[in-house]
DNA sequence: ACATTTTGTTAGGTTTACCTTACTATTAAT
DNA sequence: ATTAATAGTAAGGTAAACCTAACAAAATGT
């Protein structure tokens, strides 16, 4: 099992390569204010996990694998975020920042159980 | 902060202590499969963060800001675990599982308003 | 082209939360 | 009362996720 520190990386790499098409090393250090060292070993955590192809300065390349990780953690914190502010009107920054540490530890099961909930609300307020 | 361990084994000396009125080092042992050592450790932090009173064999007694603690995640686990079960429709298991391991993360604010929109809800189905 | 800055790595350290093995003290059993 | 079992501690180890300091390689500025 991945670790939530792990996750979160790769999360962030999915989405950064999602929009900007590149991403290195340094990025990941600055977005979660982590020092270089640490993002090396992460990298290099990620690469042995089969989650990226990781070359130094080659950049950072996400493998089959690991877009199917990021992808499920990538909806697990929309469902989570959204459910948070359109069922129980919390503010979207609170939302996001629980978002971020529950989707970690949630089951996919109570995740499908939100995102049926949440349609079935949206479509009685049409 | 004290970490989702730690907040486990207070969680579970405060339930001990609640119904059983003793507990012992090796009660938590037995209910987490963790060694000896490990609680003996876990219990000199709890106590060195005044949440408990250790003294080895003379047993583990709760302090006022431990049960302070304690009820926090109590409170936040039933109202996570009943959110589940009657909003969602998660069987009870499931429920419990997830609320454990949410309770640590989640804001207080979101518990909050889970709380009040499942009362608002039982209200309507009087 | 050369110096400077940026990016990444190495080496070594910390803390948390676990572990095992071995020892000690207490409790219980006969 | 002795022995045997139980409960707790000490010592030492591991893995994850961080850190800093120092260094190397690459990219950039002039």
């Amino acid at each position: 099992m991945i670790s939530a520190s792990l996750e979160d990386y790769l999360e962030f790499i999915h989405n950064t390569i999602l929009n900007k098409k590149e991403i290195k090393a340094i990025d990941i250090s600055k977005a979660f204010n982590i020092s270089r060292p640490s993002v090396s070993e992460a990298l290099i955590r990620l690469a042995d996990m089969d989650l990226i192809i990781y070359e130094g300065r080659k950049g950072i390349k996400i493998t089959k694998k690991g877009i199917e990780q990021a992808k499920k953690t990538v909806e697990k914190h929309q469902i989570l975020s959204e459910f948070f502010v359109n069922i129980l009107m919390i503010d979207k920054k609170t939302a996001e920042k629980n978002a971020c540490r529950i989707e970690h530890v949630i089951d996919d099961e109570i995740i499908e159980k939100m995102k049926k909930y949440k349609e079935s609300k949206s479509k009685n307020n049409e």
